[in-house]
Parts: C-alpha cells; sequence; structure tokens
DNA sequence: AAGCGGATCGTCT
DNA sequence: GACGATCCGCTTG
C-alpha cells in the first residue's frame, strides 16, 4: 500500500496559510490518544490532519476546531447507550477512526480515545487547508476554492478528504501505512476558546468543543 | 442576517 | 416508525 515513506518528501504549501508547515513534522503516537476526550481536543488544535488518496497525493489542513464526546456523563455520546455495532470503534483501542453516517447523507470523522473498553472521542469539527486544497474543493463541488467553505463542519471535512466509513471506519490513525493519520508539524496552537458543542440536544450545555481565535475556518464563524 | 425545511438512510425504540 | 454530533438553498425582514 506505501510505496513511498511518508517522511520524507517536499512539502507545497500554499502561501496563503498563515503559519509555516515544518516539514511534514512527525506522526502522533498511540499514546497522545490514551487521555480523556478533552485533553485529546484541546491537543489535536494545531495538528495536521493528513489524508493519502489513490493517486498517491496527499491532502491536509491544519486542525482549527474539535470536539469532545464522553464514555461517561455524556448522552450527547453515540456510546451513551453501550456497545453496538456502529459504535464498537470507541469501546477499541485509543487512535482509530470512527465514522458514522448520518442525516440519510454525510459521514463525520471521529478518533478513538482512551484504552479498550473505555469509551470516548474526539469529533474532526474544522480544518484550514494546507496541501491539496484545489483537489479538496472539486472534491466539494465548489466553484473556487474559497477555504473557509472546503472543510469547516464535519461533514465538509469528510467530504473535502473523501472519507467514507466503508474505507476507513476502524483505520487506525498512528500506523505508518494508514491512508488518514495526524501530525505534529511544530505548529503551535495561539489562544484555544472553548464552548458548547454544536448540534446535538442532550448535554448541551457542556464545554466540550475547541477552537482556534480568530480562525476564518472554524465553522460557524462570524 | 437569520430562519425554515428538504434531502435521505442507518440505527435503535 | 422516529430521529439524528449536517448542509444547502430558498424565504423573509
Amino acid at each position: 500500500m506505501d510505496r513511498e515513506e511518508a517522511g520524507r518528501r517536499p512539502e507545497t504549501v500554499s502561501a496563503s496559510v498563515h503559519a509555516a508547515v515544518h516539514g511534514p513534522g512527525t506522526v502522533l503516537p498511540r499514546h497522545f490518544f490514551e487521555r480523556d476526550p478533552p485533553h485529546v481536543a484541546r491537543a489535536l488544535l494545531g495538528k495536521v490532519l493528513v489524508r493519502r488518496i489513490s493517486d498517491g497525493t496527499s491532502l491536509s489542513g491544519r486542525i482549527v476546531e474539535t470536539e469532545a464526546y464522553l464514555g461517561k456523563g455524556d448522552a450527547a455520546a453515540h456510546s451513551a447507550s453501550g456497545l453496538t455495532s456502529r459504535n464498537a470503534v470507541l469501546f477499541g483501542p485509543a487512535g482509530h477512526a470512527y465514522v458514522y453516517f448520518t442525516y440519510g447523507m454525510h459521514f463525520c470523522l471521529n478518533v478513538s480515545c482512551l484504552p479498550p473498553g473505555t469509551p470516548g472521542c474526539v469529533l474532526f469539527r474544522a480544518l484550514r487547508p494546507l496541501e491539496g486544497s484545489d483537489a479538496m474543493a472539486r472534491a466539494r463541488n465548489l466553484g473556487l476554492p474559497d477555504p473557509r467553505l472546503i472543510a469547516s463542519g464535519p461533514a465538509r471535512l469528510c467530504q473535502a478528504l473523501s472519507i467514507t466509513r466503508a474505507a476507513l471506519n476502524g483505520a487506525d490513525l498512528t500506523a505508518p501505512a494508514s491512508s488518514l493519520y495526524l501530525c505534529d508539524d511544530g505548529f503551535r496552537a495561539r489562544r484555544i476558546r472553548t464552548s458548547a458543542r454544536i448540534g446535538i440536544t442532550r448535554s448541551a450545555a457542556l464545554p466540550l468543543r475547541f477552537y482556534l481565535e480568530k480562525e476564518p475556518c472554524v465553522s460557524r464563524a462570524r
């Protein structure tokens, strides 16, 4: 699957990005995700989500918005009613993709947290495009590659990166050969804001949404 | 600028 | 049989 090692390619980065990417960086290891979802959700801000597609090119974006879903005391979490075939990934090891289908047409991407048997995850809600923004805009059927419309919203993010449940649910995001993984490229998030999560009805008041201040690619931005 | 509803189907009651 | 961790286009003010 992995035709060339992901660590040595020169990266082409749009000049419009506000901070430079310092090379491909290091892939986030499993222990990064073996923590409480709120910690992981904060720590993921500023990291890079990379998707290698079949033609060998990489699509990527800086994570600017996340939400944490807890294993206990969180009625909004898909794991709230116990293990089912749909949510089984959440009860497995940390660092795996939980992709679900909703509203008859949308996919959303999460990463599992905490050790096996203890559910919890982080929902990826928005990216600032880095590599492949033109290809991502095409995948979204956008006329112009407006960075604010490419991956600002969990379903838009999945559409931009061609993430489906069939292709990626359960995938190990820490595996070297993964077609979807997370990187630390040295960027450090400046100001992190917290709010209630978006679009849920139960446990709606918990402050479990995290996003970068003054970031135009956050969903539902002003 | 904000609010409404349609699209569309897997999952669980 | 109902309801989404959503998005988009159309309406109204």
